[in-house]
DNA sequence: CAATGTCGTCTAATCCCCGG
DNA sequence: CCGGGGATTAGACGACATTG
């Protein structure tokens, strides 16, 4: 199989999108039907569509992916620093070109079934052969032990990158993702994570693999912890802080709610929301107010909406249900 | 004790089904 | 086709658990 496979990465050039542009060259003696149907119509659609949608950032705040090579720590500007705290720094925020759907390759499906067939699982180096590897395979868990290659124990691999800004993308179900180029990526790879950390080691992580890669359980857990790691030793967040609804923002949509429900639509709604919120510097609250979609305002209304909106009154902090322990 | 892994809580963004 | 509403999936973070 002396299959290879070449990639025309395309950059994403905020405000300038093209789409992908395939080219799955495999270099075999086989003949390579040019004209294979790499993505569904559907699909496709879909993914030009969310495509657009990332490029056209709304405007105010939202950092686009930032070209997160491994470049300089890029100083940003930075705000206000209104209050002392943290002041994490306006940190990278990265995130994959296609949503989770895009990125899930289906089995199943005739035309994922042929890119499957024409990519190549990653390297050996990583770790030994999926099919016989395990050394031991601890019924109790949902991953695998397996014999880690040179590629994620040596520091010194050749080829290896370290960024202090590393990409990474969720795992989906399944061994495969689609990439934006819609060639399909072996997610094996990305069980290895290397990176520069804060103080400038670098670093290698290895999450062992699922035993079975559509375990959602064993993917949520492999996410949870691979984000951990990267947001523990870089500047990297794959999402802005969530900021919590305050008082003057909650006293609003109950002014604006009858019933609970909105007087003129929720499209008025939200609308009338940011224009009256978004980018505001309100005192006592941290920072600008965020931007808030259709979700989550009916999440928030959905949320209080019986036990305070429609009983006029506003959600106090931590009324969810817990009050959050502050000292312990 | 330090480094890591995991859990709990809050909130966001989708996805999906269903009815108008 | 659009919008509502419920269900999923997920990230940030602090707190706690485990590991070495």
């Amino acid at each position: 199989m002396k299959s290879c496979i070449v990639k025309l990465r395309v950059s994403l050039v905020p405000g300038r999108v093209r789409v992908p542009v395939v080219k799955t060259v495999c270099v075999d003696d086989s003949d390579t039907d040019s004209e294979v149907e790499f993505m569904p119509e559907k699909l496709a659609e879909k993914i030009k569509k969310r495509m657009e949608k990332a490029s056209a950032p709304a405007a105010g705040k939202k950092r686009k992916r930032t070209a997160t090579v491994d470049e300089a720590p890029a100083p940003k500007k930075k705000k206000p620093a209104t209050t002392t705290t943290t002041t994490t720094t306006p940190t990278t925020i990265t995130q994959p070109a296609l949503n989770r759907k895009g990125r899930i390759v289906d089995t199943n499906n005739a035309s994922d079934a042929v890119l499957i067939a024409a990519s190549l699982k990653a390297s050996d180096d990583i770790y030994m052969s999926d099919d016989e590897p395990a050394t031991t395979t601890d019924e109790s868990s949902l991953y695998k032990n397996v014999v880690w290659g040179p590629e994620a124990t040596n520091i010194n691999y050749p080829g290896s990158t370290f960024p202090k800004s590393p990409q990474f993308s969720q795992f989906v179900p399944g061994r495969w993702e689609r990439m934006p180029d819609s060639t399909l990526s072996d997610q094996k790879s990305k069980l290895v994570v290397k990176l520069t950390d804060k103080n400038g080691r670098k670093r290698i992580f290895k999450n062992p693999p699922p035993k079975d890669w559509n375990n959602q359980d064993a993917i949520t857990a492999l996410n949870k912890r691979t984000v951990q790691q990267i947001r523990r030793n870089t500047e990297v967040r794959f999402r802005e802080v969530v900021k919590a609804y305050i008082p003057e923002e909650r006293r609003w949509i109950l002014n604006n709610l009858s019933a609970g429900k909105p007087q003129k639509g929720w499209k008025t709604f939200v609308k009338d929301f940011n224009t009256q919120f978004e980018g505001q510097t309100i005192p006592g609250a941290d920072g600008p107010r965020p931007k808030r979609t259709h979700s989550s305002l009916t999440k928030e209304v959905e949320r209080f909406g019986s036990d305070f909106y429609c009983k006029g009154k506003i959600p106090t902090a931590g009324s969810g249900k817990n009050s959050k322990s502050k000292a312990k």
